[in-house]
RNA sequence: GGCCCCAUCGUCUAACGGUUAGGACGUGACUCUUUCAAGGUCAAAACAGGGGUUCGACUCCCCUUGGGGUCACCA
């Protein structure tokens, strides 16, 4: 099958999640058909447009990986492309110079003459769909004859670039009818068109711009990873033929189908992000983590980070979870302070734990401190015998100072031996006031 | 309001006339366990309602209800 796909945001906003998803799906079918997908600025409205809001979007599909055919059209600079299709229109009757334009009163709008018709189209997720055009009444097309608006400027472009498959957004759904109105008229082939799915807000309505992070950038600042955001996104609306929930761009391409979009619309959920997230941060390889880690860390000494963290790793959802880092593991970085009530814990007292810390010092003075498990081995038969609780506990406190943190195998390997000794013996010393 | 689209657990979804309506996230319990996570096991949780069609409807048709989109010289 020959196709030609396009995404076309108007920059006059961030690049949404729901553009997002727009790109992506056009980006996977073309390359489904070992075509390309095109980008395309709508920025005919100049006042709205900005290139901050180009560089932007572009920034976020570079981030998410998805490419597109090198040159990039602006509606902008193809605004004398529009002239001879606005005269043809002019010429034939199809459309009329009306009133004063409302800008400019030297120019006047040019509206198009709406032959009041029912228009069926055949739309690849939802089926037939029909308009009676009478509604719409004659709607104006460009601003004047040198200044085409949108659903002009938009069937004009797609037939100048070969445009074979239309895939966008349902809200564009009834501007569908308008826009063949026109094809029409200018003996323009109609595109397969396939209106995709809203993605919601948490109250069911469209995600807006005001919405908390419904931009792709949002989600880099929040510490996602490209892939996994992205994985997320093509979840949304669509459910490849075999089931999978975590799947590549590549494995993606391989299974999309149109028809195997959805009708309904679909709320973002954040939860199943961060899970999904965790998923991929869990399979990145060893030393790709580590290098994320550091620079993510780097106003934390590397030496302790660096052994902190397959620790850290298995308990981070993003990244921004890392920035808690010294907060959350501080005692990794510095000697805790100890509250003498807590050291003993529930499971024995003061004079108990003091006789635990005694002798843990004493086992883990020649022991092994190449692992968490190698620690583990050589004070687990005396915790077990003497009771865990009453014996770990007071370990991990005097380590950690914390009712709550990682368990003392792995601090103790991440402190190292000597560390290890000098917090037990702080911990004695406090005990025997 | 007119027009259009949509409707399965709280959420994302599977089912394409015959299933104890399946999975995932989240939630709860239990387990593991020195704490917190993670892990393991189990559980609760849905076909919006009403009519048809059919031997048989989550699946097909109609109506109702509900939700959404769209009605610019924005895109």
């Amino acid at each position: 099958m020959h196709v030609i796909t396009r995404f076309p945001p108007s920059p006059t906003g961030f690049f949404h999640i729901g553009s997002a998803r727009t790109a992506l799906f056009n980006y996977l079918f073309a390359k489904k058909h070992g075509s390309t997908m095109h980008l395309r600025f709508e920025d005919t409205d100049r006042d709205r447009s900005k290139t901050e809001y180009e560089d932007d979007i572009i920034s976020g599909l570079a981030w998410l990986g998805i490419s597109y055919a090198p040159e990039v059209t602006r509606q902008s600079e193809r605004l004398e492309k529009y002239r001879p299709y606005i005269a043809k229109l002019l010429e034939s009757g199809a459309a009329y110079e009306a009133e004063p334009s409302e800008g400019d009163p030297a120019k006047k709008a040019v509206r198009f003459k709406n032959p009041n018709t029912t228009i069926t189209f055949s739309d690849a997720i939802r089926g037939d769909v029909s308009f009676d055009t009478t509604e719409l009444k004659d709607f104006v097309i460009a601003k004047s004859v040198e200044e085409p608006l949108y659903h002009l400027a938009v069937v004009i472009d797609d037939h100048d670039m070969e445009i074979t498959h239309v895939i966008r957004g349902e809200d564009h759904l009834s501007n569908t009818q308008r826009q063949i109105l026109i094809m029409e008229a200018l003996g323009f082939a109609r595109p397969v068109y396939a209106h995709m799915p809203l993605i919601l807000g948490s109250d069911r309505s469209k995600l807006s711009k005001r919405n908390f992070a419904a931009s792709v950038n949002d989600y880099r600042i929040l510490g996602y990873k490209p892939e996994a955001f992205l994985n997320y996104l093509a979840l949304l609306g669509w459910t490849p033929p075999s089931g999978k929930e975590k799947l590549s761009l590549d494995e993606m391409v391989a299974e999309f189908e149109l028809s195997d979009i959805h009708k309904s619309g679909a709320m973002f959920d954040m939860e199943k992000l961060k899970w999904l997230n965790r998923e991929y941060l869990l399979e990145m390889p060893e030393p790709l983590f580590e290098d994320e880690v550091r620079q993510r860390t780097s106003t934390l000494d590397w030496e302790m980070t660096k052994k902190l963290t397959p620790f850290v790793r298995e308990r981070i959802h993003t990244w921004s979870d890392l920035k808690n880092l010294a907060g959350e593991y501080g005692y990794c970085y510095a000697p805790p302070t100890l509250d003498p009530k807590e050291i003993s814990g529930k499971n024995t007292d003061a004079e108990g734990a003091a006789r635990h810390l005694e002798e843990l010092g004493h086992m883990l003075k020649t022991a092994s401190f190449e692992n968490a498990d190698s620690v583990k081995t050589a004070v687990w038969d005396y915790a077990t015998k003497e009771g865990r609780g009453a014996v770990l506990w007071p370990l991990r406190y005097a380590l950690s100072g914390r009712t709550r943190s990682l368990d003392p195998f792995a601090i103790a390997t991440i402190l190292g031996k000597e560390k290890t000794l000098k917090r037990i013996d702080v911990a004695l010393d406090i005990l025997k006031e």
